[in-house]
DNA sequence: CTAATTGCAAAAGCTTTGCAGCGCA
DNA sequence: TGCGCTGCAAAGCTTTTGCAATTAG
């Protein structure tokens, strides 16, 4: 278990963090709303507050272990963070999420924030549309 | 006065409308959110709701009459919507809004979409930093 | 032991909505 | 005049927070 970068983050081990880590570990899905993280906690019979997922989703992602995303439907996700980076597409039919990264993308990217003068911080890409099997799906 | 695309979005010219269509086209700020409207609107003594910018706000969106933007800090902005595709730059120490579009970057994403199986349907891309004015005044 | 952490529930934003009255066409 | 629109206030949702009880180290 993986316990070690809770440790790490300054914060005490507890059952809470410990399954909060677990979860978004083992899902299947990566990117994972409090409230989905919740359910499979209430699911697991584990008697955690959803107050405590935000705020132990929260201090992971100061601690830099778990990354924050705004997508557009009003609540956020997380997913733990990667040793690269990357962005997101989003199926608005499925809501199926998956990843890429394009250095052309990266690089130019900076470089135009660069010429108006712009110091770049961070940066939210997500491009949303309908994935493969939703197209095979039907005609929608 | 530009009264015609609410009716051509099959709206009624209501005051409330007209003056909200006012506000975006007039402000100096582009992007604004629904409070900030509802604020220019208590400051000029209309006697408009705060529900009602909400909803000629998004009767707007729908007509693509104005464009949403979800930025980080939990409230959505609005923005005229113009004839070209602009993204944006979003300075995290001002709160001020750049404009940018980048062919390259447009063109880019859009290949490996579908190199993804991806058929795009919209994207968000937003910038987080500091704009030359913050890097001038601060070492913050 | 003692400070950090949690569950619970209340509260805080932002946004939406129900309804009775008002106003545009 | 009639239906659409609005103001108001209440409700909805996600997320945050206060506090007493609990727990890790």
């Amino acid at each position: 278990m993986e316990t070690t970068v809770i440790k790490e983050a300054g914060l005490k081990v507890t059952r809470p963090r410990a399954m909060i880590l677990e979860i978004l570990e083992q899902s299947e899905k990566k990117h994972l709303s409090a409230e989905e993280v919740f359910q499979i906690l209430v699911d697991d019979e584990e008697d955690i507050g959803l107050g405590t997922v935000y705020r132990v989703l929260t201090q992971f992602e100061s601690a830099g272990i778990v990354e924050r995303h705004n997508f557009e439907d009003g609540h956020a996700v997380f997913e733990l963070r990667q040793a690269s980076h990357h962005d997101h597409l989003v199926c608005l039919e499925c809501g199926q999420v998956l990843e890429f990264c394009d250095e052309l993308v990266e690089k130019r990217q900076k470089q135009v924030a660069e010429e108006m003068g712009f110091e770049v911080v961070d940066h939210s890409h997500i491009i949303y549309g309908r994935c493969s099997a939703c197209i095979a799906k039907g005609t929608a």
